[in-house]
DNA sequence: TGTACATCAGTGAACGCGCGTTCACTGATGTAC
DNA sequence: TGTACATCAGTGAACGCGCGTTCACTGATGTAC
């Protein structure tokens, strides 16, 4: 019967689901390192070796948290540009940065897991690397309609990027910010680099008796980033 | 006899030496998380109950490796700018960026270590505040050059910091930029943080399949930040 | 509708591993008279 | 210069822990005739 057989995957799926759940839930608590499949399956009040009916692996566990996270970084992102005039790209750019400061402080050892430090011993596997690119994607579309709208500034301050760069920026038109010139690529791409430096440092504790405001300073921060790619203020 | 009482005392910081050193070549094989007591005293041909003679745990190793990490840093910082010619303030932060860099190339899980994400259930202690300030320390005192050689450009494309930031702007003047007005320390700590996110990127692969010549890219957009700052081209 | 068979989820025991830390000890090195 | 004592480095065994993964098994759920 079609609607047993689908019944079996819907159990099967909800429980997949609460695995990844308690194994989000560990991380919080006690970092990637930390995250073990016998202290998920306890939690579930399973025997150990039944995790292994719905993950082959730690890794594979490990994967699906990543995805999971790359995945909700980007939903973040894709919803406050939704919720911004889609006209005021330097608006669009400060909810971007924002939804991820925000998302990241909400959920630091998430963060950590796919910003941070690689975890030792854990290769990514290429599934990783669609959901990975969803939040750039979203910057992506926004210097994209900013640079179609004329509404970016000339470079000005920054200099030309170097000759290696031509390339990437070919790729980077193909994939995420369609049209826009080499120079504007680079500056958007430096830009995006210093969201996370911004976030990072926070996060990792090097703002400790520095910054003060640091939601404050971080909009700041973010503004003189996006004039930096020629945004208007 | 005090010749040898410090003779034993120089075997016992040969030894503790010795252990950090094997420590460090651990971190890089392994990872925070997988530096481990026994293992050190495995390769140090002790047992591994010896290394309590000179650690007391493995938290106060990881200290010394934090503060080793951060000081080794400071030091190419501070090497790489008194390398370059006193007045040419641009060219002194691009230095210190790129000692940043190579220094993180070559140490990858050091820098992991003291700029990615905390060990879990690792407090860092007092003891590494000093070191951290080290390379901010040698940054502060080219900015504070650029500005009292008036070589600074006038803010031009930032917005003015927040109110919320004086404080700490005053602060930043008492320890690591003299003399600075508010906007030019906010634009420097965001040039700072920018450093790192690109450095970070690099490091931790979200440049895979995005920027080829990452040396060059990474010139280029630390030229950018610098401009931000104000400093010239 | 009922029965025989196949699929699948979860069990429980086990393997083999490495870890941090403690503790009573031996023996060498240094100190004081 | 020699001897009694104190300090210290390193030993080896042990405690108690948790981990990932395998494997033969039971019993429930689903499938085909």
């Amino acid at each position: 019967m079609n609607a047993s057989r689908s019944a079996r995957e819907r159990v099967r799926e909800e429980l997949t689901r609460e695995i990844t759940e308690i194994a989000r839930s560990q991380l919080a608590t006690e970092g990637a390192a930390g995250l073990s499949l016998r202290a998920v399956a306890r939690e579930m009040g399973m025997v150990s070796s039944a995790i292994y009916r719905y993950f082959p692996s730690r890794d594979d566990l490990l994967t699906a948290l990543i995805i999971d996270g790359y995945t909700a970084i980007g939903v973040a992102a894709e919803q406050a540009d939704a919720a911004s005039p889609p006209d005021d790209h330097a608006a669009r750019w400060l909810a971007v940065c924002r939804a991820v400061r925000d998302w990241a402080l909400a959920h630091p050892h998430e963060y950590a897991l796919v910003y941070g430090s690689p975890v030792p011993g854990y290769q990514a596997p290429q599934q990783t690397i669609a959901p990975a690119a969803r939040a750039a994607t979203v910057y992506g579309k926004i210097i994209s309609a900013a640079h179609r709208a004329g509404a970016l500034d000339p470079p000005g301050v920054c200099p030309p990027p170097p000759e290696s760069f031509r390339p990437d920026a070919a790729a980077l038109r193909d994939s995420v910010m369609a049209e826009v010139p080499d120079d504007v690529a680079a500056r958007a791409v430096a830009a995006w680099a210093a969201l996370f430096g911004m976030v990072s440092f926070e996060l990792f504790g090097q703002f400790e008796n520095v910054i003060t405001d640091r939601g404050a300073f971080f909009e700041h921060a973010m503004r003189c980033q996006g004039r930096l790619t020629g945004l208007p203020a």
